[in-house]
DNA sequence: TCCAGTGGTTGCATTATTAAACTAGATTGC
DNA sequence: GCAATCTAGTTTAATAATGCAACCACTGGA
């Protein structure tokens, strides 16, 4: 039977999802940008077993979204931290973000802003190369010419 | 036991992976992105079980994401197609991708490209309301002020 | 030394996922 | 008009993931 991988997808969407598409990942991505590190820290602040979290953390330390840092308080423990790549992840928190933020019906509790100036950030944009705003009809998949020739499944 | 639900969740990012963070749903919307309507052609295009992708779709059109409609080639089957809400998920889709194509070593065999030029479109960026470029670091929570009192779980 | 906190692991019950078989109604081929 | 096939599911039974609680070795502080 076997949960189906997504890892070896052709479609860059799932294979985004085969590292950071379970429930529990991106919340501990979150935290980890809150600045969050330690393992109780994610336990406690997330609610999730134990167990589950280990599998987690393991997992996105293999993804090389996370790696394990040796203490920087001092103590003997080690600390989870982001890599470039897990930095890398913060468009989709984002934008994840203020999906609910716009088509929830209450609003929540804190507000994204710009740390300089405490007022709030734009909405994420997609631009064309010229600036041109485009919507979702506005775009199209095209055969990428740096690809020679591949099975052409889940586009 | 029970999966725990974060629908009622203080953190608009929970509440968007209550209604999108799992598996599959985020690949069924992609290929209602690409066009793709049919109960067959989702199940045929993701190769999901037919079960699995039956209670998808009624959690999809549950949470407004799809909305079923009484066909447009004149058979008598039903099409899922997206709200606004749904096609507000397009900025999510990309940044997963984006993030796909910065990290991945491999090229992946299509682009997404501006409708009128053919030219790939911009990365997605996060800007401040006077239009400067921020970063992870240079953003925070703020507390929002619409908010009166509430429980404050889940940042 | 004692004792709470950290960072897990193990066991077991519950729930989710899966492939495969099955089905009722719609559509097509002839 | 009738059989074959397609559509959009449901059912079943096996396997995998999840959750909770208990346990455990090690650390750090009083």
């Amino acid at each position: 039977m076997k949960r189906t991988s997504l890892e070896k997808a052709d479609c860059p969407i799932a294979r985004s999802l085969d590292a950071i598409g379970d429930w529990w990942s991106l919340l501990i991505i979150r935290d980890a940008f809150l600045g969050l590190r330690r393992f109780s820290e994610f336990q406690k602040n997330i609610g999730l077993a134990k167990n589950i979290l280990t599998v987690r953390l393991r997992a996105l330390v293999e993804h090389g979204i996370l790696t394990t840092a040796p203490a920087s308080d001092g103590s003997a423990y080690q600390e989870y931290v982001l890599t470039p790549k897990g930095r890398g992840l913060f468009p989709i928190l984002v934008a994840l973000r203020q999906w609910s933020e716009e088509f929830s019906a209450d609003a929540f509790p804190t507000l994204l802003v710009d740390r300089d100036n405490g007022r709030p950030v734009q909405k994420l944009e997609l631009r064309a190369e010229d600036g041109r705003l485009l919507g979702p009809g506005d775009t199209e998949l095209k055969p990428n010419p740096k690809v020679s020739r591949r099975r052409r499944v889940l586009a």
